[in-house]
DNA sequence: ATTGTTTATCGCAAATATACGATAAGTTTT
DNA sequence: AAAACTTATCGTATATTTGCGATAAACAAT
């Protein structure tokens, strides 16, 4: 790490912050079950993944520090879910990243 | 760590490696420039970037690792640029995962 | 052959990430 | 008030990542 917020664009920060958000196959599964609306609390996570709760509970701490998911209080339980305005702004930040490829260019399409 | 292959879904494991290729500040700025096609050699690179030139060349081997860029000799430098077929790949399993949310539901749409 | 250019790799230090058991904290139920 | 339930946090071990200087490796130019 150690780089500093000046040496980098700030929507390259962004970015890196949501794609590491997502670099573990733990924390796409739970976004997944997530964005399904099916699987809403940390006991239901934890049953549908190989790892332990302490585990699922970390991984989602670092989903909300990332801003893709958010939790509310429903005692005892707290109900996770996808929080939509940085869903938004990552769908955004992600799809101009895939497209900005001279590859999606008309002239650069291998037919 | 320690994951394998039969804990988490393919997908899930593919999508995360491409995650991770992208979740430093370095990476995202590096396959920027390359996807402009200005900017294509290691040297190009290191003079954009805050990082000296042992790092960069550690980050564009990560980015090798993960399929997303490649590069060809050129003696006596090595040309970089995007890996069309993993880049698509990337493409798709992004752009399907941001949509798979209830979000993009049009009767969830917050108007 | 020697020198210069370009990029990769080695070796190391420091920082982060991953995983889990144990336990705390908060709430509900009894 | 006590017991049960749900999730967060602590402490710890191990692994990985990041960064850089030094150096090697591969090739071109002289």
């Amino acid at each position: 790490m150690a780089y500093t917020s000046t040496d980098y664009k700030e929507d390259e920060i962004q970015m890196a912050r949501f794609a590491k958000a997502l670099s573990h196959p733990a924390r796409i599964a739970i976004v997944k079950l997530l964005a399904s609306m099916d699987t809403c609390f940390c006991g239901e996570i934890v049953e549908e993944l190989p790892i332990a709760q302490a585990t699922v509970s970390q991984h989602l701490k670092e989903l909300k520090d990332s801003g893709l998911i958010q939790g509310c209080i429903e005692p005892p339980k707290i109900r996770y879910c996808i929080e939509p305005e940085n869903w938004k702004k990552a769908q955004k930040l992600f799809s101009d990243f895939w497209q900005q490829s001279y590859l999606s260019h008309p002239q650069n399409q291998t037919v």
